[in-house]
DNA sequence: GTTCAACCTCGACCATGCTGGAGGTCAAGC
DNA sequence: GCTTGACCTCCAGCATGGTCGAGGTTGAAC
């Protein structure tokens, strides 16, 4: 078993980071008598996974639902974790697939010079996003990493 | 000129965020002797400007650093428009290209199966980014318009 | 001159993904 | 047993991009 501060230590995931975790139900941990949290070695290739899901695009409530695709009667196997990996891969296909359309839209719209609001294609991608009422904007958060 | 109000229905932002926007010093208005908003006509295009720059990724920061390029003391022509929408293609490119190169790694390591903490190439890229210290993680928004 | 919608400011709150500090406890070494 | 660092909880705060409501004013129509 490992104190948070090994897991924090061998993950590199800030121990704050680690209770915020276990808040959202992402990772979990035994107690001691003295309330202090105890973690399985298992928890590192979680938060390998979560970190890297991070990566990819994904919130950590994507990331809660795919975690708890794994089986609860067994310890994961390589294969359950694959078979998460390539979900991701699916995602990021879309993703680029969705960015590929908008570069090309724009393109189009450099050349026609058009910019206006309501005529111009790429102010009418997806305007039902606009209108989604009250509350935060429906936004994903992409790393920025590798951005040459 | 135009009301706070005319402005929101015609470029379906709504008056709170214009207002948002006028804080940031995005957009500016001018003030009747009662202390009402009052538009110009060209603030349209600056908004279909800015919301078309959101979707493409970009931060409202970068959008008012786009917008400082653009001149004072004349009317944007369609040309410095194009300019500024040029450099979101090269922006949207280098998004691009870094999930390219992040599905290429994940690719691999769906291969290989390694998927663990410091000796996976995916949980290496970028180490730098997790390690800026205190503060929110420097995320980049991203609409989801358009993701099949 | 009165009514009423549209406007004003200011501050709180939503959500995400955390960090940091205050104030207190635990555990291991000496 | 005492010190000290690692741990605990809880709450505030940062940053982004806004929304919503309270409490008050304006302006245009009737």
């Amino acid at each position: 078993m490992l104190t948070i501060g090994q897991v924090a230590e061998r993950s590199g995931v800030p121990h704050t980071a680690l209770r915020f975790y276990e808040d959202r139900g992402l990772i979990a941990s035994v107690r001691t008598a003295g309330n202090q949290r105890r973690y399985q070695r298992s928890v590192l290739r979680r938060l390998a996974f979560i970190r890297t899901a991070q990566r990819v695009g994904l919130t950590l409530e994507d990331v809660h639902g795919a975690l708890a695709q794994l089986p609860d009667n067994r310890t994961p196997t390589k294969s359950d974790w694959e078979r998460l990996s390539r979900s991701w891969k699916t995602e990021l296909d879309a993703r680029i697939d969705a960015l590929y359309r908008l570069r090309d839209r724009l393109t189009g719209c450099i050349g026609c010079g058009c910019l206006s609001l309501r005529s111009c294609a790429l102010q009418n991608i997806d305007d039902e996003q606009a209108s989604h009422g009250p509350g935060a904007p429906k936004l994903k958060p992409v790393m920025e990493g590798g951005t040459a």
